[in-house]
DNA sequence: ACTTATTATGTAGTAAATTTACAAATATTG
DNA sequence: CAATATTTGTAAATTTACTACATAATAAGT
């Protein structure tokens, strides 16, 4: 019970060895793929000009165990397989397109992410983290964005982490540093000049260096580990809109990675973390 | 004929808002989305414990025309591969399932955030940004780094931004504002008090005060214009994991808003912007 | 070229699944 | 507690899909 990846692309590479009346059935199909998910027996029958029963052997050639069993994967082929091309904002758009196409983006460069994660780096860096001294996440720009984010996440969960924007303060720190000592590097090209230099210090001491950065970059070659992330160009978006999020999540999966590590005992100091803000809050009414 | 993204999400969230028997067909398909694509109506109604018009109502109820149709929009909204229904971490997962649900649970929040985008209170705040003489962007704790964010990015866009973490500079800023400045608070709850104190402060100058935060709240109340987040309780999550992801993709489409109004003219600065970064870069060689 | 075997296609009937109309049961309101 | 509205199920009607079989078309062999 195998879906097929795509089913139209099946159809229409057995084309020319099905008989005339499955070709017409397979040619409609091709011509109005949605429509035929929509549509009965008789009347996908009718518009391929062929009988009822012809079309259901045509399903059962393909895999089916029958016409709604085939419509299924067909519609299911239609949804997971190509679409979803990002989309960029146009100046032509207005509020009702804007901001659906970049909360597609955004989505979408999640789902692409969480196809090809790099589980055994991931692996890799929660180990590392985990037996961390004391943790430093370094950004620039944007990725200081995302550094400050891993602090307040790390830190609750108990792991001792600083963070810095001052180029020059990471570069003192990355040379006094020793065993037991982790820097994160976070980047998005993995270029950025200062980033890789205070990396560069970094590896000279003792200390453990991984990066959040893209594949081959400088950043990534200074790095005991390297968690890859896809970069996709963007062309036409003057900003990294959606590599940022992408980095987010993955710290997420750090993070709980550490605290699964930590085992069920470790839930009282978050309940206690967690208590320890309520005074800081107005109460629901 | 919209068809759904993510069905599962809205049956979920509907749960409690259906009767008797249309509660025990959703609470089947739910356990079992998969085989609910497969099966009849007969036997998902054996499933449920219900007759097969609760069925076919239940289905009617959620935009379907009937039951195939329905079962076609579950497989459509199912293949895209991502499971709808937000799952915790479990200590009993490992590297192969904790981090897809991770992604899984983010993509979730993006998807149901972008289904009830405020699109109104969006335009709002975007003309209001577009106005401003000075931008604030002031948050604490996550915020605190999410407001970063937005600083970098409105930056570029040549708005003149300003963030600060410290509580007693927010204020000291609040205190001091006049026509022209915009403070933008950011709160994933709405409660926090010191925050709040500050947006009070700033509500007794001529200063305008737009939010992102949960509907109802002190924050919000505190506002001229208020760009609501749904909360959706992290009972056993015992961190703000996604909702600062659908926070961030706000501010992206408040920044795509407002570069959007100053027309095409816009994009040589842009450019310009993206070239001052090329020095600081290592070439790709 | 004609018969025979083989494959392809359609017809008609049957079984299954879905929907509709309506009645019984349950909950709600004054 | 009666009256009304809502929910749920029963049974019939309708639509849909499948099977068995017959006919047509094609190919092969004499």
């Amino acid at each position: 019970m195998t879906s097929e990846p795509n089913l139209l692309a099946v159809i229409q590479r057995q084309l020319n060895e099905l008989n005339k009346s499955e070709a017409k059935v397979a040619q409609a199909i091709l011509n109005a793929p949605e429509e035929a998910t929509r549509s009965s027996i008789a009347s996908l029958a009718a518009a391929a000009g062929v009988s009822e029963p012809s079309v259901n052997r045509f399903c059962k050639r393909f895999g089916a165990t029958g016409f709604p069993d085939f419509k299924l994967q067909l519609a299911t082929s239609l949804a997971s397989g190509v679409r979803y091309v990002s989309r960029a904002v146009e100046f032509s758009d207005d509020i009702n397109t804007f901001p659906t196409k970049l909360f597609d983006n955004a989505i979408n460069a999640l789902m692409t992410a969480k196809e090809e994660l790099p589980l055994k780096a991931i692996a890799r860096a929660v180990d590392q983290i985990a037996q961390a001294r004391r943790v430093y996440f370094f950004g620039l720009g944007t990725s200081a964005a995302v550094a400050r984010d891993a602090e307040h996440k790390f830190f609750r969960f108990n792991v001792p982490v600083f963070t810095h924007e001052d180029p020059l303060m990471q570069r003192m720190l990355a040379a006094s540093a020793g065993v037991g000592d982790l820097f994160f590097f976070i980047s998005h090209t993995g270029r950025t000049k200062v980033l890789v230099e205070a990396a560069e210090i970094a590896r000279q001491t003792e200390a453990t260096i991984v990066s959040l950065t893209a594949e081959g970059s400088p950043l990534a070659d200074q790095s005991h580990c390297c968690i890859n992330v896809k970069i996709e160009e963007d062309t036409e978006q003057y900003l990294p809109m959606t590599s940022r999020l992408v980095q987010l999540v993955i710290l997420d999966v750090l993070a709980a990675g550490v605290t699964l590590r930590r085992g069920e005992g470790f839930t009282p100091h978050l309940a206690r973390i967690k208590d320890s803000l309520k005074d800081t809050r107005f109460q629901t009414s």
